[in-house]
DNA sequence: AAAATACATATTGTCTACCATCGCGATCCG
DNA sequence: CGGATCGCGATGGTAGACAATATGTATTTT
């Protein structure tokens, strides 16, 4: 009894970024006003100010008469969030660590319970979204409205980076993901030991996993062939 | 040619940023919809869509059923203030230094010379305004979109803080703004050099600048009242 | 007399309907 | 076959009306 008294916008909003976040709606596709507006049941001006809501908040792009584009992911943008990611996520958590509440952490707990049973049930759209939830959280706790835009627009597209490369059936994929819902209970520690410099090394070494196991999905060649290499060819990783 | 051409509506959201950033809105005022509308002469629908992309831009902040209120600043602004804003501005101006191409320059240039006219003139908005505009183009020059929405989001309230406090009058103001004007010029060089690591450093100090004159009024007694000191009174700078 | 409640008013939120404008594709002509 | 023009669909914007909500005032009750 949180949620379901929303108007029909902030639901819309809200299935909206769900859609972006899981990648329903594809990176780079256009959104359609009118369908949008029938499918939410609500008229196109209020549709209109949620588009613009949501391209605030960075998951979409408003093109002059031309429409609303879901943000597009390129290479460029994978570049772009390596280079900010680990400095954002590392001074968020260190002053999450430092101004948490008892209750913030407590919505912690829930959340990483539910994000233990995504896992658990093998739904990559639940897994990313409880994820995403939970990071957000700490962000939060973090309480800085001047770091949690970048925090935000970070975890839009980790969330989509995720879900894109997110496969159950792999084992690798199984132990990473048990791995990260560990370090998800460190947090949950050192948060409230208050241990702010541990959090923020847990931090680095959380990113560090989604890192590897992202490069190792961008560059996917070098592991699966490994076997019967031509004479004197030498394991060569980038990509020419 | 370049700005005279959009439409009414950019024109609004244009003026309402920059009455924002001037604090001829003031902090924590809430705005008028119908007000707002007739005043830019556009109906209350691309009026609201405007809020909302301000917004989402943190200009403003959006109340349920009691309106748009512009940002406020209180001391918790402040201090999470201070604590994003050095390593934010520090990586952004790194980045831009790798990243700038001969154009931005040339626009960072150009800026330069306003911000300098503007420092003559004494007029306390022009200089904050393209302040704010100089540090706006370092952002477009870093090019990462995870890092321009914190950037954004910390120069509003540079700036507000800026107005709050500028005072032409003084001495130790206009020397302040003569060492930040160099500070650029400074700028401007290492990023045409392309050291990255040297506009990081200056980043900082720039920032140090900022922080040292800050904080010099919101406790500025200690320095105003050097003179009649009572025999045997040392001279104590803390307050209280 | 003070506090709580109910009402009146103003503002926000939404809808319908319509017109203007811009992009883009299809068609037509050189 | 290439380029220009026309038409259509989608977006951008306007107007007026109504519903929902919050606030302030006045009334009532204890």
């Amino acid at each position: 009894m949180d949620d379901s008294i929303k108007s029909k916008k902030a639901l819309c909003a809200e299935d909206l970024r769900r859609g972006i976040l899981t990648e329903e709606f594809e990176p780079g596709s256009y959104l359609d006003e009118v369908e949008l507006s029938e499918r939410y049941g609500i008229s196109r001006p209020p549709l209109r100010e949620t588009l613009r809501q949501l391209a605030g908040e960075g998951y979409i792009l408003l093109h002059e008469n031309r429409g609303a584009q879901v943000a597009p992911m390129t290479h460029k943008t994978l570049r772009n969030f390596f280079v900010a990611a680990p400095m954002i996520y590392a001074a968020v958590t260190r002053l999450a660590a430092e101004h948490a509440t008892p209750a913030q952490i407590a919505r912690l707990k829930d959340t990483q319970r539910s994000f233990r049973a995504a896992i658990a049930s093998g739904n990559a759209a639940d897994r990313a979204l409880w994820n995403q939830r939970f990071h957000s959280v700490l962000g939060e706790m973090a309480d800085n409205e001047f770091l949690l835009p970048s925090l935000r627009r970070l975890l839009i597209d980790h969330t989509r980076i995720g879900m894109t490369f997110y496969n159950p059936r792999k084992e690798a994929m199984a132990c990473v993901s048990a791995i990260a819902a560990d370090q998800h209970d460190q947090f949950i520690a050192l948060i409230e030991a208050g241990d702010a410099e541990a959090a923020a090394d847990l931090a680095v070494a959380h990113w560090e996993l989604s890192r590897a196991q992202i490069e190792s999905f961008v560059t996917p060649d070098s592991i699966s062939i490994p076997l019967g290499q031509a004479p004197g060819a030498e394991q060569r990783k980038g990509a020419s």
